[in-house]
RNA sequence: GCGCGUGUAGCUCAGUUGGAUAGAGCGACCGCCUCCUAAGCGGUAGGCCGCAGGUUCGAAUCCUGCCACGCGCGCCA
């Protein structure tokens, strides 16, 4: 991993400049390090030289000259070879390739990160009352994967999965049930156990909204049927309780197919009984945070005042201007309602409520029930708003909250919401928490235009390029059939091409494949990017795409393997024998592309870095193509098997090691495996 | 109206806190399976980086203005 030597070179070129020009290790500029277009320029480039010029009144180039003079031959110790001012004053950085190469491949340059601070990352949270669509493909992927990332970098993680079971859609379907199917409770515990229970909800959540849409009266039942459920009255309340429960379940399945995972489902539903909005609401209170409006507009209703967007400096320039427009309505618009004039909270304050309860802000706790052993063997545990006993062989509840950074993936159209947490959080005085509150926002995904005519919405007029996906109208592509879809097309590939292994193993690879060209395909995209959904796009193999990286692991596990078959080297064995193999064929001209994917795949270290840091996932998943692109290259160009030259031949088979497991690593970062064969 | 986001090759997108010749995939065209798996590799064609100014040694990247598109902004959930 490359992230200790760049510190070591940063440490090394910052003496140097404090010793050369006196210059004040605080006050410089962080120091970017980069990769020339170019091996022959050299492996890193600092380009500290040209910010320099200014100050130091100096040409770059000569400054550059004189730091790589100043560092001297403290730089060949530690893998960092020759400095060499290049350019117009670039200062590029020849490592010692046998050196870095030994470092990396025995994995002792390896940073140990102590048990980091405790992060909750909330993902998924899908409405209870349908199947998910490839829109919460996106939320869950990114999600999972910012996960393995914060843990990658030695972060203690616990998943949320937020579960809104109080919300009309829950009522909608309910009403879909007993209106629309004439069924009640008893009808619904047969429905459950049948197959695609969550598409029998897809389709009856569809066709209430259209009953709706016919007569306006018949949004009566949506409202009696809310009020029973929010006074937890029975049946209408047990028939949600059923309902909801089986549709999480359908939910966990299908991201378990994707690999994905979670520690702690939080319902709604827990949050109100156990009231934590009371006691958020006295906390905003005596803080002074939310007040009571006496008249006006918003009369009798608690609320928050707004800061804009950028700090307060907006509101102080207004001052100017504001005197012409109406005082009272120009304020009304900077007070979020959080309390209504009826008593009732509204979305905002649960979420302040939980927000504050995931910092351990709150003072209130939930209650917690085993829900269950995932996959990996993971527990899943379930809020509750009472005790219950654990059932037996069930692990302890472990502490769940009480975190030091929050992030919550949601899409950018809950941006204005998340916003407001954070303003919640400060008002109250916790401005380390606002700090440390992060949405984590991405764009949505859509249909593009041929998909949503394959669903059969020919009608989608106008001249977007894409149609909205909308769960209410029964309108986007389940997360099921996608997954089918591609399971189904890697098996035929696989059976084209291993038609010598049985139909459960070709099975089993297709699973992994699919998985990982649907998971692939959810962080390609940068996430301010609105995904215009094409299943035929995404049912392509060929390319940038998951399989493409998972074809070039095979491959290096096939060399590594037959390298052991054929001339019975172990790549223990082989990496152990590496402190005495002659370096000739990394160092020489002929080992220029072994060295650059060594070099390539030594960097996954710094790209899980900046991809946390800028929450821009997609890095990760560029750098993997890139490193899978490199090593086909070198794939094609250097035979490792055929390689006369012993000590040639084990270079690159360390290569082709270093190569698999760190592709192997990033891989698993974003969630997929490498199957046997492909 | 205000806020956020997006605008780069025919299409879909990268472009690392401003850096060296703006890259990749798909599509098109031309090649490569006696050789570690062709889900692969090599090559060709294809670019006023939305427009106009500005900042600087240097701008697709930063600033200002404009244009186009998307999303958000309710005592709804």
């Amino acid at each position: 991993m490359i992230l200790p030597l760049q510190t070591l070179l940063r440490e090394r070129i910052t003496l140097a400049l404090s010793t050369r020009y006196g210059l004040d290790p605080e006050s410089m500029p962080t120091m970017a390090i980069e990769y020339p277009p170019n091996r022959r320029l050299g492996d890193l480039a600092v380009t500290v030289a040209f910010e320099l010029a200014r100050t130091l009144r100096r040409a770059p180039r000569v400054i550059a000259g004189e730091i790589a003079e100043a560092v001297g031959d403290a730089g060949h110790l530690d893998g960092l070879g020759r400095l060499e001012p290049t350019g117009a004053g670039y200062l590029n950085v020849f490592l010692d390739r046998a050196a870095c190469a030994r470092g990396w491949m025995s994995g002792t340059t390896e940073a140990n990160p102590a048990r980091g601070p405790k992060t909750v990352v909330e993902h998924t949270a899908i409405n209870p009352n349908k199947a998910a669509h490839v829109g919460h493909l996106r939320n869950a992927a990114l999600g999972d994967t910012l996960c393995r990332l914060l843990r990658f970098r030695g972060a203690e993680v616990e998943v949320q999965n937020y579960i809104d079971d109080t919300g009309v859609q829950v009522a909608d379907i309910v009403v879909g049930l007993r209106k629309l199917e004439g069924k009640g409770l008893d009808d619904l515990r047969v429905l459950v156990d049948q197959p695609r229970f969550d598409y029998y909800c897809w389709n009856l959540y569809a066709r209430v909204t259209e009953w709706y849409d016919q007569d306006d009266s018949r949004l009566t039942h949506r409202r009696a049927t809310l009020q029973e459920l929010e006074h937890d009255t029975d049946p209408t309340a047990a028939i949600a309780r059923l309902l909801t429960d089986r549709i999480v379940r359908c939910h966990l399945n299908t991201m378990a197919r994707l690999g994905i995972e979670y520690d702690l489902l939080s319902w709604e539903g827990d949050i109100i009984r156990l009231q934590f909005w009371a006691r958020a609401f006295e906390i905003l209170k005596s803080s002074g945070a939310v007040f009571l409006q006496p008249d006006g507009r918003l009369a009798g209703c608690w609320v928050m005042p707004i800061e804009d967007a950028d700090t307060g400096a907006g509101a102080a320039t207004d001052n100017n201007g504001a005197a012409t427009e109406p005082a009272d309505s120009d304020d009304d618009a900077r007070l979020k309602v959080i309390v209504r004039s009826n008593g009732t909270v509204t979305y905002v304050g649960k979420d302040i409520a939980y927000q504050l309860w995931k910092f351990g802000l709150l003072g209130n706790d939930f209650r917690y029930r085993w829900f269950g052993t995932q996959p990996s063997g993971r527990p899943l545990w379930a809020t509750s708003s009472v005790d219950t006993a654990r059932p037996p062989d069930t692990p302890p509840t472990p502490p769940f909250g009480r975190a030091s950074a929050v992030y919550n993936v949601i899409d950018t159209r809950q941006s204005y919401l998340q916003d407001l947490l954070v303003q919640a959080l400060n008002a109250l005085g916790h401005p380390r928490e606002a700090e440390q509150s992060v949405h984590f926002s991405y764009e949505m995904v859509a249909l593009s235009r041929s998909t949503a005519r394959t669903l059969g919405y020919a009608d989608a007029e106008g001249d977007k390029p894409f149609v909205e996906v909308s769960g209410r109208k029964g309108l986007g592509v389940k997360a099921d059939d996608l997954l089918d879809q591609m399971t189904s097309h890697a098996e035929q590939e696989v059976a084209a091409r291993h038609e010598d292994l049985a139909s459960d193993a070709q099975r089993r690879i297709a699973t992994i494949i699919a998985t990982a060209a649907v998971r692939y395909f959810m962080i390609k995209y940068s996430k301010g990017k609105v995904i215009a959904f094409d299943i035929d796009e995404a049912l392509s193999f060929e390319g940038e795409t998951g399989p493409y990286l998972q074809y070039a692991a095979v491959r290096a596990r096939k060399i590594l393997h037959k390298l052991h078959d054929r001339h019975g080297l172990e790549t223990t064995t082989l990496l152990a024998e590496l402190a005495t193999t002659s370096t000739a064929g990394l160092t020489d001209e002929s080992g220029d592309g072994l060295w650059d994917l060594i070099l390539d795949a030594s960097r996954l270290d710094e790209v899980a870095e900046q991809a946390v840091r800028t929450l821009e996932l997609s890095t990760l998943a560029k750098y993997a193509f890139g490193l899978a692109q490199r090593f086909n290259g070198f794939y094609h160009s250097s035979p490792v098997l055929a390689e006369q030259d012993d000590a040639r031949r084990r270079w690159r088979a360390a290569g082709v090691s270093y190569f698999e497991s760190q592709m192997t690593r990033a891989l698993g970062l974003m969630g997929c495996e490498v199957p046997e064969r492909m």
